[in-house]
DNA sequence: ATTAATGCATTAGAATATTATGTATATTTG
DNA sequence: CAAATATACATAATATTCTAATGCATTAAT
């Protein structure tokens, strides 16, 4: 790794992309996913991952639907009407980003 | 804009790039070239430029030239020896970024 | 003559993340 | 079966990085 900060400010667009693609996951599952899915490149923390969740929750974009699995207490967040608009800004600026900053980075062009 | 805050993080790169394809820059011009480049989208401000630029002169990794044209103070920036190895490495990570952003949000895949 | 642009810089505050810590249950492994 | 690891939530202290505001001074444009 070594380059998380890199991933700093494109947390929440992750979570709503993950949401939008699987209904509803809880908390670990995301850590977990995420890790897999970028071959370890990319470790969520708890203190990155929970207040975000509680952010985009307070702002109306998820809801939680808690379930008990065996004794324990498992949150599930699933886009709402409004988060399902909102993921797609938020993917829209996020190819922009990536556009902007491929050209940027680019070996190819002499800035 | 909106999308400012993905660029958090990616500023050095930005910079270092910069400096790698024009040998050597003074702040202002860095703001300027970087705002036409992205055709607005990226407007770098000062309180995250010369804070920016400090640190990779405090950390080796740029060089100061001052030099006076008309009235007024430059200082232009360039690659160390040792900025030149780093901007290399920053690339490298930026790419490798990109490439799993890229994955992560792109609307083909379902995650 | 006033405004906008150029050029440096710092400060207060916000946002976002890391690291550490806390609590508790469930599973694996020696 | 005991200990370690994984699962699952969460918060607090701290660090980093940025925006917005402010400040100073020179130069160009209207």
């Amino acid at each position: 790794m070594g380059n998380q900060k890199l991933y700093k400010g494109s947390l929440q667009t992750i979570i709503l992309k993950l949401l939008e693609s699987n209904n509803k996951m809880y908390g670990y599952e995301i850590t977990q996913h995420v890790k897999k899915l970028t071959k370890g490149e990319l470790n969520i923390t708890e203190g990155a991952l929970y207040p975000a969740l509680h952010k985009l929750e307070a702002n109306g974009l998820l809801a939680v639907e808690v379930a008990k699995v065996g004794n324990r207490l498992r949150k599930y967040y699933k886009l709402t009407e409004s988060g399902t608009k909102e993921t797609v800004n938020k993917l829209e600026e996020m190819q922009e980003f990536l556009k902007t900053m491929q050209q940027l980075v680019n070996p190819k062009f002499s800035l």
